[in-house]
DNA sequence: GTTAGGG
DNA sequence: CCCTAAC
């Protein structure tokens, strides 16, 4: 009490806090931040690469790279060995829990500084089921699709229960994993000749396609998957085998550890925008999604240079976020209102992919995929092929000849570069992948589910009767709860048909001009201005037509809201922009004065009520405001007068500034420290 | 919803 | 001013 008596008239003559409170200032911003990004940054950058692949692919793989990447023969290049042998490291994930975690891993520098890289993915064969697919799509598959150049190999004993008999089934251990291997060589510049592979381990809904070879001539020797390389000059991923094993590896050539610096920066160039719901979306998906996923257990990556350096920690305690976050920085993860966009502008360009959820965010009557009306629902669209099956043991042998990813619509501003479109179809594979993916097994065009039948039990074996062996690839169910609406996730949004493109030389001027309606007026509500978060909806536009060149963007993965939500947003996209920063206001001398008389009065740590007291009727004033202005008032009385800038606050004003600054953070420090004074 | 701080 | 973590 003679403390307080003291605080109350001493000092200054400044009043005592009415609600005295220990400094919040305490509360100092670890570094782990810069950390976290950066450990971001790497995977980012390594699917940065692959995106620059695909696209690359798709601007000159139209009719050649097909061909290329599905011929049988090619399997037997031995890429895999080859590296192998070359590099004795292996990427391996172990895939645990229910999920189908996949590794992932990617080499960093390839796309970022090759534009030119050479992809090495090959496309995969459509689903012959997949009639949906086939009627909807309204880019081809060739342009956006994720192409990969390897034929997955498996061999599984019979006595395996389906479960197990799946693609992603690699790691051993671990019976419910879904993995797909990937891999992409950037070739052409010896010093950067990166091998990347990546398991993809999302649980995406989007459905993906395997096609399924049941060939002699792919069995091994043991169990094992593998994805054997096309490109047999220059080896790159190898698949070491082991029981029902696969491990992916991820090279890059030492002397090369630096080259993703330069899509580094860019990457960091990226500034998603909030949109409304994205808090929420975040939320959900950082707290009931993501942590319900399995943890990654044991991942282990290689790689070269730095930046493994951050993904190495998920072998350590890899939590299922930071797997996560290694593929997708947190950063990006925005989203917007309606329709989650992700944006990634290197360039400074602006274009975007937004996916529909679903469920709109917040909470259209109608589901996006409604809105769309045309889009299809594609149940799991795998269906494998078999070719051929024989046996020359109680193994079961066959091959995943590939596996595509959904068709991605994208919608980017004309004037984009073809850097920034590389990295839209990058944020977009990112997303998809990053969902998880769960694998399932379909015999005799029935879907096994229960995964304790052994191979056997289902058919599966080397009767040539099993031509209806096939898989899927669908959304993991990561979160149980979640309704296994899978099938019924839409694919594709195949809007306006004359917007389908045909080519891949096509696709990219075809979208480049295929602009959204950035007006206003069209897109977007009247409150733009003051609905802050408010974001121009895609799905309005295609639903109502209006805006015929505005289907910006329809990625329509099949994600869930939780399983791929996580889409970013780029704040320079233009619809983004509609959601402009507030004009600035600078106060006026007369504000001021009233702000430090308040402050005066209240002290520092009550903005609130400060807004209350001085500012209540000034609505564009928000306490924050007030608060950043006493910030900036704080710093200008500290700075020598002819360092500042803008209206010229009164030398007495920045005094009184200074003086209470002074006297409220003394008083705050001496309150705090009375307060622990007094615990003791 | 506020507050404190970094950007 | 914005964005966010921490309350």
């Amino acid at each position: 009490m003679v403390l307080k008596k003291r605080l109350e008239y001493g000092f200054s003559g400044y009043p005592v806090p009415v609600i005295p409170r220990g400094p919040r200032s305490a509360r100092k911003r670890g570094s782990h931040k810069k950390t976290l990004e950066d450990s971001q940054i790497c995977a980012f950058e390594l699917l940065a690469a692959v995106a620059g692949k695909l696209l690359q692919e798709s601007e000159s793989s139209t009719s050649s790279n097909v061909a290329e990447g599905l011929h049988p023969s090619s399997i037997h290049n031995g890429g895999i060995k080859q590296e192998q042998v070359e590099k004795g490291e292996a990427l391996k994930s172990e895939c645990r829990d229910q999920g189908s975690w996949v590794e992932s891993v990617f080499s960093s520098e390839l796309a970022p500084r090759k534009r030119n890289l050479d992809s090495s993915f090959a496309e995969f064969p459509r689903a012959v089921s997949d009639t949906v697919l086939e009627g909807t799509s309204v880019i081809p598959r060739s342009k956006i699709s994720t192409k990969v150049r390897h034929d997955l190999k498996l061999e599984i004993p019979e006595n395996k229960t389906a479960a197990e008999n799946s693609p992603g089934k690699v790691e051993g251990g671990s019976p419910n994993c879904g993995e797909i291997g990937r891999q992409i060589k950037a070739e052409g510049n010896p010093n950067h000749n990166v091998d990347l592979t990546m398991a993809v381990n999302s649980y995406s809904k989007d459905p993906m396609e395997i096609h399924v070879n049941i060939t002699d001539s792919l069995i091994n020797s043991d169990t094992s998957v593998q994805l054997p390389s096309y490109r047999d000059s220059v080896p790159n991923a190898s698949f070491p085998r082991q029981k029902n094993n696969v491990k992916l590896r991820s090279r890059v050539d030492d002397e090369n550890p630096v080259g993703r610096n330069v899509y580094r920066s860019k990457t960091r160039a990226i500034r998603p925008q909030t949109c409304i719901g994205h808090r929420r979306v975040r939320k959900l998906l950082a707290s009931k999604n993501w942590k319900v996923t399995p943890t990654l257990e044991d991942c282990e990556f290689s790689d070269s240079d730095g930046c493994m350096k951050n993904v190495n920690r998920c072998r350590k305690a890899p939590s299922t976020s930071e797997v996560i976050q290694c593929l997708v920085p947190l950063k990006k993860r925005k989203l917007c209102n309606r329709n989650s966009t992700l944006a990634h502008d290197p360039e400074g360009s602006s274009e975007s992919i937004s996916n529909s959820p679903e469920k709109g965010v917040k909470g259209e009557k109608t589901s996006p995929a409604k809105n769309l009306g045309r889009a299809k629902v594609v149940s799991s669209s795998v269906v494998g092929h078999q070719t051929s099956l024989k046996s020359r043991d109680s193994h079961v042998k066959f091959s995943i000849k590939s596996f595509k990813v959904p068709e991605l619509y994208i919608d980017i501003p004309e004037n984009a570069t073809v850097g920034s479109l590389k990295g839209t179809v990058m944020e977009a594979v990112t997303a998809i992948l990053q969902g998880g993916l769960h694998v399932g097994v379909v015999v005799h065009g029935k879907k096994v589910k229960d995964d304790n039948k052994t191979l056997l039990q289902m058919g599966i074996s080397h009767n040539d009767d099993m031509g209806t062996l096939s898989f899927t690839l669908e959304a993991g169910s990561r979160i149980a709860s979640q309704p296994p609406n899978r099938k019924e996730v839409p694919i594709l949004l195949p809007c306006e048909t004359h917007h389908q493109f045909s080519r891949s030389a096509a696709m990219e001027s075809e979208v480049l001009n295929a602009s959204f309606d950035p007006s206003p007026a069209t897109n977007v509500d009247n409150h733009v201005e003051t609905n802050h978060e408010l974001v121009p909806s895609t799905h309005e536009a295609i639903k109502d037509g209006t805006a015929p060149d505005s289907r910006a963007l329809v990625a329509v993965p099949a994600v869930s809201v939780e399983a791929l939500a996580v889409v970013p947003m780029n704040q320079k996209t233009r619809r983004c922009e509609l959601v402009q920063r507030r004009t600035r206001r600078p106060f006026s001398v007369s504000e001021v004065e009233a702000l430090v008389e308040a402050v005066e009065k209240l002290g520092t740590g009550r903005w609130r009520d400060v807004k209350l007291s001085a500012f209540e009727n000034a609505d564009h004033r928000t306490y924050v405001d007030l608060k950043d202005k006493w910030k900036t008032l704080v710093h200008t009385a500290t700075i020598s007068p002819h360092q500042r800038r803008g209206e010229t606050v009164p030398q007495d004003l920045l005094d009184r500034v200074l003086s209470a600054h002074g006297y409220w953070s003394h008083h705050q420090h001496k309150l705090h420290g009375k307060h622990l004074i007094n615990l003791l």
